[in-house]
DNA sequence: TTTATTTAAGACAAATAAGTCTTAAATAAA
DNA sequence: TTTATTTAAGACTTATTTGTCTTAAATAAA
């Protein structure tokens, strides 16, 4: 169940790591991030980059530059970081990927499918950045018929 | 939020299709299917291959050939048929993609998508192909805190 | 001002997923 | 037995995602 794509796993991950190390220093070096991550650097650059134009992240070239946030990671919802990584109609797909499925004209699993995203929706609209660095939270629930 | 690839997705529209038709006649066309259902004749014939392969569909060639049932669709959980589709570690999956996450090293999400995955599973486990046909059906359920 | 460092941008390449096409095998009916 | 119909199998193509490489622009420090 891959639920995020490739590159979304590495935008999750860096901000995981900048929000981790954030202390002193303002921004945090692309490069470093990318060895201690183990994630091609070029490639996360680019998806930084995409941060960076959505206005999610500041950059700053040269020397001691990187990338840092904008907002801290306690303002940062994870709903927005994942629309932001992986689209806008991110919790808005039908299951079976139906162009005309909705309210109208529901496909099979349309109500079904609705209630599970509206769940994980309400999850990460309460959830920011910060929460998961902390993540011995154990929140607990269920789906409950 | 693609979660369930496009060819799982010709799948299971095609199971579901087959599912509703199933009357007198114990075959249905893959060529009608394909036509009605809007999906490439090649490819669904593979990914239904592939099905028979596993031993959850028959076919039949010939005049009035096609593919069939073994188990009638009471009897099929949408979990299997999702694993048959999609791979059997479906439901096992990091949301991350980190290889080493697990219960001894969890990722900052471990935890908490452990539950979404293991609430997702079981709904998939009590849910049959003929429950989706009928899917009036309205499960009420949600997560809670 | 020159050099080193760092992100920005975009072309390019590789890997994977999706889709097409051709031929083979099985089966029924003429 | 011949022909038409239908799935099986696998080669091949196309599209998308992922990843690499090169050059440009910005900045700090020597």
């Amino acid at each position: 169940m891959r639920v995020i794509s490739k590159s979304g796993e590495y935008g999750l991950r860096a901000l995981l790591y900048m929000a981790a190390h954030r202390g002193s220093q303002e921004f945090v070096s692309i490069r470093e991030m990318a060895e201690e991550l183990d994630i091609s650097f070029h490639f996360l650059t680019k998806i930084l980059q995409s941060l960076t134009q959505k206005g999610m992240l500041q950059s700053y070239r040269g020397p001691n530059g990187g990338i840092g946030f904008l907002t801290p990671p306690e303002n940062i919802l994870l709903s927005d970081l994942i629309r932001a990584l992986e689209g806008e109609d991110f919790f808005d797909k039908c299951l079976l990927g139906l162009p005309g499925c909705g309210e109208r004209q529901p496909c099979p699993m349309h109500n079904y499918w609705k209630t599970v995203k509206e769940s994980l929706k309400e999850e990460f609209e309460t959830t920011t950045l910060a929460d998961l660095g902390q993540s011995t939270r154990q929140k607990k629930f269920r789906l409950i018929a």
